[in-house]
DNA sequence: GCAATTTAGTAAACATGTTAATGATTAAAG
DNA sequence: CTTTAATCATTAACATGTTTACTAAATTGC
């Protein structure tokens, strides 16, 4: 029995249970990163770029759910570091064009192996069928008007 | 069509899409902590503490997915605006006992009628099973060794 | 055309996330 | 016992999250 009077149990809160869920599944993909010096974000705007091809700025912070404030910081260092590109788009100079080098795409490919097992792993203990449902009902969820 | 070559989707992506989704349902709430001077972080704080009453600062860390060194510095603050008191376990002098104020319990009672109206207002678009099967599969996939 | 509005991105300030190192205490091993 | 190892919490350093304010460029309405 619990103490509380008033809220729901957090394991039945909607956020919390997500940001639990979110925290097992990172846990092995961050022990992966740690190993490449790469951040959970960095990994996440690479898989971006990697799907969308060459997009401006704002796309890649709606895509990776980051604010352009931390996306702004994040690229100035993934272009040092060699692993994006960026341009000013020609027909409207308030975009910022990027795209994902040969470099960035030798890091996605380095970790793909190890990236797979751990959806695999995932996979077989919860199988692949109620995985694919969760996966529908958070894209149902996304969907959801605010 | 994608750019991509060899991985996957991110709207098939778990972590990605746990993120989105969270992002989608934390919208509101956000709006509702703003009008209040709280974090996201203290109310899950609050949270917490409501439901488990007195416990030590690992147990918050671990139920409201905090790591310590942030937890730290957020009670720190929270003691000081009269939310939680901190105290010295005097059988195991290593741990901090931590618990809700009378202060901290009214700010959730507060805010219980919104926080209800914005769960409320998913269950209305997604419908009370779905919504149960989903945070049912996010236990399940919380419990997933890794 | 032009003023007002909107949009894309950046800068700054402060809170939190994250890792590594440290201090203090307790538990385990011998 | 006592050395060693494990645990709880804090600090420091740097990355990112978050809000507000701002610049520059494009769009809208007149």
């Amino acid at each position: 029995m619990t103490i509380q009077s008033h809220t729901k149990s957090t394991s039945r809160s909607l956020p919390i249970a997500l940001l639990r869920a979110r925290e097992t599944v990172m846990a092995p993909i961050r022990d992966m990163l740690q190993g490449i010096q790469l951040t959970e974000q960095k990994w996440r705007i690479l898989r971006v770029l990697d799907e969308l091809g060459e997009v401006e700025q704002s796309t890649i912070a709606n895509e990776a759910c980051l604010l352009l404030p931390s996306l702004t910081r994040i690229l100035r260092t993934m272009e040092a570091e060699g692993q994006i590109t960026r341009r000013q788009d020609s027909r409207d100079k308030r975009r910022t064009m990027v795209k994902i080098t040969e470099e960035g795409r030798r890091i996605l490919k380095e970790n793909l192996e190890t990236s797979l097992a751990i959806s695999n792993n995932i996979e077989a203990q919860m199988g692949r069928e109620k995985l694919d449902h969760l996966l529908d009902l958070l894209e149902e969820l996304q969907a959801v008007k605010v």
